[in-house]
DNA sequence: TTGGAAAGTCAACAAGGCTGACATAAAATC
DNA sequence: GATTTTATGTCAGCCTTGTTGACTTTCCAA
């Protein structure tokens, strides 16, 4: 166990405490994503399309070009995720008024209902967790989380109505 | 705000609240990613290959089949993936002394260099992160993340040598 | 000795990433 | 007003990594 360290205060960062920290953000997003993956199933769609049925509504009438900052994939997978959506009557995608080649993106409410069945599957497994843990330790959960993100994608979830 | 808990304690539960969480774990766990995903470029290799051998390198001398329950694919994909570390010279695959239907997994010296490669950089950004934050954010953070796991996989993560 | 488990492999397919090239409309700039 | 840049869409083709189904070989155990 000697890890160089020195401090007691310091046991939480040796390699071991680590390689837990890893492995638990494997498994936990395993199951994070296994209620949504079920139910996107029944649709024939998926990871792709609830991420975006997710930050569409988030962000109503966001741009093409910002949900692809997010997503942080190429628009022509993003396109063949949405062409789908939209031709299924889950999006629409309104011509900007300003900016005329611009496309603002709204659920429908269809779009709405699917988002809503996807997201109370993923906040249910998550209210149980929370419950199960507590608040302060929600708030370290939330804090490392934060820490863990790279800087550019720190400012988009700040952005969340929500901000602290 | 009316979120109809009732008490104050439990503000932490709100939808909002839980829906930070879902989008904490989405921007963290591509922060997490981030890092590996950089280095196996370098070697044509993918996030799959990462988890074989992070998984076959926490526990040497492990069989394919538990490789399976613990990855949570198919042995046809596993094995693509495992093929090609095996010809590569990264895993040796040694035919079971007891049962000789069954291959041990382990890491060659070439496999343990990429793995300490790996691991190093996602425990880089970890222990920044855990650092950052701080031994009690770091407790919470591994409740919430346990709390998250689906039952037979919190099984899997409390197998590793350092259990709590 | 035979049933079934463990493992490997072939084939075919799909989702969802990627690159590159090209088209169009509209805004911005010169 | 002409040109360039920006936002978006789309075609084609590629890769990884997941899937199902079928089949074989090996070999433990009842």
């Amino acid at each position: 166990m000697a890890e160089g360290g020195g401090s007691d205060s310091l046991l939480f960062l040796t390699d071991e405490q680590l390689k837990k920290g890893i492995e638990a953000m494997f498994f936990a997003y395993r199951g994070f994503t296994a209620d949504p993956d079920r139910i996107l199933e029944n649709y024939a769609y998926g990871r792709a399309h609830h991420r975006a049925i997710h930050f569409i509504n988030r962000s109503p009438e966001t741009t093409v070009n910002n949900l692809l900052s997010i997503l942080g994939v190429t628009k022509q997978s993003l396109n063949r995720v949405l062409r789908r959506l939209i031709d299924d009557g889950l999006v629409e995608s309104r011509v900007g008024k300003r900016d005329k080649r611009e496309r603002h993106l709204v659920l429908t409410a269809k779009g709405a209902a699917l988002e809503a069945e996807l997201s109370e599957a993923q906040r249910s497994r998550m209210r149980a967790a929370f419950r199960a843990v507590g608040p302060d330790a929600v708030t370290g959960f939330r804090q490392v989380l934060e820490a863990m993100m790279d800087v550019d994608m720190r400012h988009h979830f700040s952005l969340l109505k929500d901000s602290e």
